[in-house]
RNA sequence: GGUCCAGUAACUCAGCGGUAGAGUAUCUGCCUUUUAAGCAGAGAGUCGCUGGUUCGAGUCCAGCCUGGAUCACCA
């Protein structure tokens, strides 16, 4: 009988022949005076110098012969063979190294040389236990060929993964690179908006309403207070008011929380970043996304063709602007333009489209696009002109009533970025919030609420502005070309184990 | 939520009505330049769970659990 209880009790045992030798497996303190990546430079220069390293790290695979023995060794910052022989490394160190397995962290000093092979390695003479590995770690094994790193036994079950990231990080390098990316990114971005006069801020993640989006939220209690809190579902009307307040540019990257289905991109929690500008409007939202989108494909990863979703996506050119009325008309053979009510409903009835309550026109449009338009928008576009009904945060379009200045940034399908010029009427706003309030009454969940304290705000005055929200889950997963949200979140949301 | 696919040793997988298999890992022995080290040997499993059909069930059927794909809804 070996289930992994059995392997933990040899490594425990093991641990018992350590400390008989008077080996302490889990010291305190170690000593690196360089990185592996150090060592790996300059190979020569370090063979001639022989100078001794200590290097740290964890071994990550062994191969003992008699009375010497290889190793692999992995820091961070990469991975060299190691070389222990008796002989040099003396008796007592040679059998203390023969207590080491495959996952220990160890320390190492040495010279560098080449071996036999050709290998270039670190020459022990002398090796301490670091941290002891009681639960083996699965074997994962590779060779070079052709320069390929073949890898055979790779931990791959995707369900395993993502509940044991660490052993994801651990064993599948490719999807610990994803994750060194998407701190890049991130940062790339951050320096993006400080360089154009942005100032990062914090609002609320516990709200007492919740607003900004379409969405239902978490529901929680602060117990000192005796009231429900929600959590944020975006940050949107808590940045307007900073914006009230006399910053004229602000940006927060941070987790928003929508409580509904999980799926290839959608997470319960997930990352979003909003920013607003005062005397922007919509083409300069516009002009910064393509800006960013282009600066992240081209600075950051190096190329400007990302497959996503199965399509080639191209990143570099200028965006397409199209408005929602002409890729309705585009994708259905439907001409909305005459905004015909009537003519609308028998056209999404004819297609067994199913009518939300109270549907104006506006909201048949949009409904219109997203059944026949949206999934089919491959290349970035955005997607301007949004029905006035469906916007409750945007301004109107001048001399439109119908429409907002919106638009929605479209790729492969998936909406990338949604931005308004935002609505700085109070008097507009709290109709807007009101119709908003019925749409509730008729059994909308998503519906906003009515934010009074929200409206004050605006009736102190807030300058014209642009505002903006990206999603960065969906933008690494472009720009690291994953199709899955949860190939890009540390540690995705998941049912518990039964 | 619907549909389809998957779950067998620690890892990767084969087996698809007739005694549970392989490679890796593990354990024992040998081995002083290996590198998916090698050679010899050994141990290791409630075949996701619960029922059913059958003389006999990883294998067929039903329900459930977990995951994936897809559709619907949402960013």
């Amino acid at each position: 009988m070996q289930n992994i209880n059995q392997f933990v009790k040899l490594r425990k045992e093991k641990l018992e022949r350590i400390k008989a030798l008077g080996v302490e497996p889990f010291p305190v303190s170690s000593q690196r005076t360089h990185l592996i990546s150090q060592v790996l430079c300059d190979k020569e220069s370090w063979i001639n110098s022989n100078e001794e390293v200590y290097l740290c790290g964890r071994l990550v695979a062994m191969r003992r012969q008699g009375k010497i023995g290889f190793g692999n060794l992995e820091d961070a910052s990469g991975k060299v063979q190691i070389y222990v022989q008796r002989d040099l490394v003396g008796e007592d160190i040679y059998e203390h190294f023969k207590l080491c397995d495959a996952g220990d962290f160890i320390q190492i000093c040495g010279t560098m040389f080449f071996t036999q092979a050709g290998e270039y390695s670190i020459k022990a003479s002398h090796i301490k236990l670091l941290s002891k590995n009681i639960r083996p770690l699965p074997a994962v094994k590779e060779k070079m060929e052709n320069g390929r790193v073949i890898r055979y036994d790779e931990f791959a079950d995707i369900e395993l993964r993502y509940r044991k990231r660490y052993l994801d990080l651990l064993l599948n390098p490719s999807h610990r690179s994803v994750f060194e990316m998407r701190s890049r990114i991130i940062s790339a971005i951050r320096r993006f908006m400080d360089e154009r006069g942005y100032i990062e801020v914090e609002t609320p993640i516990l709200q007492p309403l919740y607003g900004g989006a379409n969405a239902r939220p978490f529901t929680t209690h602060h117990n000192t207070l005796d009231v429900d809190l929600y959590l944020r579902i975006a940050t949107e009307l808590y940045l307007k008011r900073l914006i009230v307040g006399g910053f004229e540019r602000v940006y927060e990257i941070g987790k928003n929380f929508r409580n509904e289905g999980m799926d290839r991109t959608h997470n319960p929690e997930f990352s979003l970043m909003e920013f607003y500008e005062a005397y922007s409007d919509l083409r300069g939202m516009m002009d910064i996304a393509e800006q960013l989108f282009r600066h992240l494909a081209k600075d950051v990863v190096g190329k400007a063709e990302f497959i996503y979703q199965g399509h080639k996506i191209n990143l570099w050119g200028e965006f397409r602007r199209a408005t929602m009325l002409e890729l309705v008309l585009e994708h259905s053979g439907y001409d909305a333009s005459d905004l015909d009510y009537d003519r609308a409903l028998a056209f999404c009835k004819s297609h067994k489209l199913e009518i939300p309550p109270e549907a104006g026109i506006g909201r048949l449009i949009a409904l219109l696009y997203e059944h026949f338009a949206e999934e089919k928008i491959i290349q970035p576009t955005f997607v301007c002109d949004f029905p006035k009904e469906i916007s409750p945060l945007a301004k109107s379009l001048p001399g439109n009533p119908l429409f907002a200045d919106r638009f929605e940034l479209i790729i492969a399908g998936n909406e990338f970025a949604n931005a308004f010029s935002e609505l700085n009427d109070p008097f507009d706003q709290r109709a807007r919030f009101e119709a908003q309030v019925r749409m509730r009454e008729l059994g909308d969940e998503e519906a906003s609420t009515l934010d009074e304290d929200f409206l004050e705000a605006l009736e102190y005055g807030m300058p014209p502005m642009g505002g903006q929200g990206i999603g960065i889950d969906r933008l690494v997963m472009l720009l690291t070309e994953n199709d899955s949200i949860k190939e890009v979140i540390l540690f995705p949301q998941m049912k518990p184990e039964s």
